[in-house]
RNA sequence: GGGCCCGUAGCUCAGUGGUAGAGCGUCGGCUUUGCAAGCCGAAGGUCCCGGGUUCGAGUCCCGGCGGGUCCA
């Protein structure tokens, strides 16, 4: 094969090749004279206030100009696909537009959709977000330009050749920038497992495009070649709409219209524009990452303008915030239209943790709308070119409000929270509160620092932030990790060479029992030419059964699929190849698995109906008794909500409905019912199983099903719990499951009721009235004790012994408790301060408690040493303080016997001071 | 998936293993033409639930439920 980097056009049209001066990298261009790449930082931007195109685009002309030029050039256009990756087990948002196809497409396995094709991708990466709105160029979302074309052994759409020809044409001819302006950076790309040659094309000293040829993948360092040769470009639309418009920042270019009205409702002044294209010009060298990177930029720009660094803060600063808040903005918008829910996992975190970025920078602006009320400006600014974002903007405004409620109360309480810690180390005498501090209030509370600083200050003590504060967040994370248990090892190798197993299970469903030959049998394992046992698989348990043959008699214990081959693990195991076998399933199980299966289906549809499109399925484990299906949602649902889904969910039951299962072709699947397929998680293969609920529910799953709905029985949620923040979980039974449980949760409720000798119906009322007359009578007790703690004083006061400078009573209360002891002990110390009380009761077990007044206590009285003593005379233990001590033990014959002793020791503390 | 924090009066929260508390709110009384406020007093508690350790648990340990938060 040729070189890939000696691309026809270069020959063609007589590029120079040329080793850059400042990186080394090497790459083409048409300028004789040029030294650098054109890439930044060896080039700086020169199309600031001089565009580089014949004509001004914004973003959604710059779109349509990229998918036309490609559609006249053979390409299909392809819909954009959502930014959240629900086909994909290894990303959590949309990367880029090759992400669309990957994996089953870049593996060969699935025919592209278009061949070849183009497409405009929103694509999200958050790695580069603290660059957002200082760097000029950098986005959270932005919208990539693909143009892909997959060459396979059979069929060569296009390559090298084409792709740096369509590039330069779309570049040069399209657009109308300069040919001797563009330059070709050879260049090696990895990424995804996937690696290639690339060109990373630049104008003006931005990268404008990256063209991948990708023709490997690597595994453990070595490059493999791929089963197809794919033409992967990525063309910044953004950048594009800028370098057409020559503005200050990208930002003004695509965001213009949202900008000023950001700018309008904060008052914040556009700064000179020369100091903005040097700040642009400046910024587009550098990464700015930490507040040092930021400090190095604003020096270099007060360099070449004259102005101070804190003037340059003080006019720049508002308006990176306001460029960031515009981008987040978009970048909220697709994550909420295309159906995230904010929680504290997965994508729904990069949501919220984008969300409460946005929030930070606002309150920086001092901005004091609703961020649903932008959000509300930003979506009728995305209308016309994404009306699927403007259908939801309910959800979209609904959860942000409560995003935004929930992150000002969190922000209000660890305000709170911060004034006391700052108090409580002031009364210390502490002046600056510690970094471990800082870093609880944060990885605990979310309190950002700037805030707890905001707040510790005006409470009088100081707080350093540490440079290294995120990254000494991230430590505390960085633990090793537990690695999941070992699953039983299948015997993979020796299945290898095996034909696939003959599917009984999809072909004929209600198979109970059936005949097969042995194919494979070793160790536990058996291998038929074709079963009616389900291996387990999403979700949905293995079947178990029995295994017969003249020979013998085995129990199958589970069953496992590995690439279409079947294996039954069994006990004993007496079977040999090419024997005979009669399976029999144990039918009950599968019946209920069957049962519980459909009804996750028809549930799923039910919760959608009545919380909304974005419940997805977040998991389920099927099982014969009940069954967990887990949803993402934004709140918690409410018992009229799970009213509501039972009640759907038991009509579309008792309506009888077909199940239809069938095999369809994924991409003729995908068209027709999108991504909601995908709700049980990804499955693989060319050809996926679609089971639908007619006029109900359509998804991919590869489990087995009831025919109808009606055999599914009734169906009865038990419970629903809020697993993480934004995924409630649903259990329910299925079938006789259902009833068994109904009936168990009314031999609850018959058995609350016999205690209560009422009717179930008035149980909760009974038990009201219960309650309330306990709390009645706890108080009443507590009463009474304090009277007859009065009572016994006058008798008490009698038995007094004077010993030294002490008044010592030790009596035994007979049936009082130890509460009643303290009040009683109380109440006469507080009328004699020099009293000393030793009261014991037999209580179950002896008890002891002392009391001591202030005047014993000084002198020398030591109730806890008492209790302890005497205590231990009754083979216990106890202790307190002088005041008051409590103590108690088994040895209720020797409560006499501690008392006296608790006597001895009032009196050999008077005998020590005496002494002493 | 993992880590951390929290659950005590209507609310916000204190509470070294030893008598459950404060502030605000509520109610009553006093003061005032009325309001705001003040003074005095009172009511109000399943210390989230269940186990365990202990003579004794709001407090320590384990499990569950509920909430918050950080990281991947």
């Amino acid at each position: 094969m040729k070189d890939i980097y000696e691309a026809e056009i270069f020959k063609k049209r007589g590029f120079y090749t040329k080793r850059c001066v400042s990186c080394d990298r090497v790459f083409r261009t048409l300028d004789p004279d040029r030294r650098t790449c054109g890439d930044t930082p060896c080039d700086e931007y020169t199309f600031i206030g001089r565009p580089a195109t014949k004509k001004r685009y914004t973003l959604p002309q710059m779109e349509k100009a990229f998918l036309r030029f490609f559609e006249r050039r053979g390409h299909s256009v392809i819909k954009r696909y959502p930014v959240v990756a629900r086909w994909r087990d290894d990303i959590f948002l949309t990367i880029a537009s090759i992400a669309d196809f990957q994996p089953w497409v870049t593996s060969g396995l699935v025919p592209p959709p278009a061949n070849p094709l183009v497409i405009s991708q929103p694509s999200i990466r958050l790695n580069d977000i603290d660059n957002v709105g200082r760097s000029g160029r950098h986005f959270t979302l932005f919208s990539m330009g693909g143009h892909h074309a997959f060459n396979s052994r059979r069929q060569r759409v296009y390559w090298v050749d084409e792709t740096v020809e369509f590039c330069h044409e779309f570049l040069t001819r399209e657009l109308g920038i300069k040919p001797e302006e563009v330059t070709y950076i050879q260049d090696f790309w990895e990424g995804g497992g996937n690696a290639g040659e690339d060109f990373e094309v630049n104008v003006r000293g931005i990268e404008l495009a990256t063209l991948v040829f990708m023709r490997y993948s690597k595994g453990d360092g070595k490059y493999v070649p791929l089963h197809l040769n794919i033409v992967d470009t990525g063309y910044g639309l953004e950048r594009l709409a800028w370098i057409s418009q020559g503005t200050t920042s990208a930002y003004e270019a695509v965001f213009g219209e949202v900008v000023a009205k950001l700018r309008e409702l904060t008052g914040v002044e556009q700064p000179q524009a020369e100091v903005l294209r040097e700040n642009s010009r400046l910024a587009g060298m550098m990464d700015i990452e930490t507040g040092r990177d930021l400090l190095a930029l604003r020096d270099k720009v007060a360099a070449r303008t004259g102005m101070s660094i804190d003037e340059l803060n003080r006019v720049l600063a508002p308006l990176e915030a306001i460029y960031a808040v515009a981008d987040h903005l978009r970048c909220l918008a697709f994550m909420f239209g295309d159906g995230i829910t904010p929680s504290n996992v997965k994508e729904g975190y990069l949501a919220r943790l984008v969300l409460r970025r946005t929030l930070r920078l606002m309150r920086e602006l001092k901005l004091e709308k609703p961020l649903s009320e932008l959000m509300g400006l930003e979506l009728k600014y995305l209308r016309d070119q994404f009306p699927e974002l403007w259908e939801r903007r309910d959800y979209i405004s609904e959860v942000i409000g409560l995003e935004e409620e929930r992150y000002r109360d969190t922000i209000t309480r660890g305000g709170q929270l911060v004034e006391r810690v700052a108090a409580g180390l002031r009364q210390e005498g502490e002046r600056v509160l510690p970094t471990g501090k800082l870093i609880e209030l944060y990885d605990s509370h979310g309190l950002p620092p700037e805030v707890v600083k905001e707040v510790a200050t005006k409470a009088g003590v100081n707080v350093e932030v540490p440079e290294d504060f995120y990254i000494r967040v991230a430590k505390l994370h960085s633990q090793a990790k537990r690695l999941p248990a070992a699953a039983i090892a299948l015997p993979r190798a020796r299945l290898e060479r095996l034909q696939k197993t003959k599917q009984l299970y999809y072909e004929l469903p209600y198979t109970r029992e059936f005949a097969a030959r042995v194919l494979a049998s070793f160790d536990g394992f058996v291998v038929l030419d074709q079963t009616a046992f389900y291996p387990e698989g999403g979700g949905q348990p293995s079947d178990v059964g029995t295994l017969i043959s003249p020979k013998g008699k085995a129990n199958v214990l589970d069953v496992q699929k590995v690439d279409g081959v079947v294996v039954h693990r069994v006990k004993p195991n007496p079977f040999k190849v090419g024997q005979k076998v009669h399976g029999k399933l144990d039918w009950l199980r599968r019946v209920s698995l069957m049962r519980h299966h459909t009804a996750t289906h028809i549930i799923l549809g039910a919760a959608r109906k009545v919380l909304g499109n974005h419940v997805w399925q977040a998991g389920a484990q099927k099982g014969v008794e009940s069954t967990r299906l887990d949803l993402s949602h934004f709140k918690r649902i409410s018992q009229e909500e799970l009213q509501e889904i039972e009640r759907l969910t038991n009509r579309v039951v008792m309506g009888g409905c077909a199940v239809k299962t069938g095999w369809m072709d994924r991409n003729e699947a995908e068209r027709q019912y999108g991504f909601d397929l995908y709700q049980g998680g990804v499955v693989p293969g060319k050809q996926i199983r679609v089971v639908e609920v007619e006029g109900w529910n359509t998804q991919a799953c590869a489990g087995t099903h009831c025919a109808r709905t009606g055999e599914v029985g009734p169906i009865k949620l038990i419970r629903a719990e809020r697993i993480q923040d934004g995924v409630e979980r649903l259990e329910f039974a299925a079938g006789e499951a259902a009833v068994k449980f109904v009936q168990g949760r009314e031999r609850q409720l018959l058995g609350a009721a016999e205690i209560l000798l009422t009717e179930p119906e008035r149980v909760a009322a009974a038990t009201r009235q219960l309650f309330e007359r306990w709390r009645a009578a706890k108080k009443e007790l507590e009463r009474a004790r304090e009277q007859a703690a009065e009572l016994r004083l006058t008798d008490l006061r009698t038995k007094a012994v004077q010993v030294g400078a002490l008044r010592v009573i030790c009596e035994v209360i007979e049936g009082a408790s130890v509460d009643e002891l303290i009040k009683v002990a109380g109440a006469l110390i507080r009328a004699d301060k020099s009293m000393v009380a030793v009261l014991g009761t037999k209580d179950g077990t002896a008890q002891i408690v002392a009391m001591a007044g202030d005047e014993a206590v000084r002198a020398g009285a030591d109730c806890g040493k008492i209790a302890e003593v005497s205590a231990n005379v009754l083979g216990g233990g106890g202790g307190g303080r002088p005041g008051l001590g409590q103590g108690g033990g088994p040895g209720i014959n020797k409560l006499e016997e501690a008392l006296e002793m608790a006597k001895k020791i009032c009196e050999q503390s008077q005998q020590l001071r005496a002494g002493g």
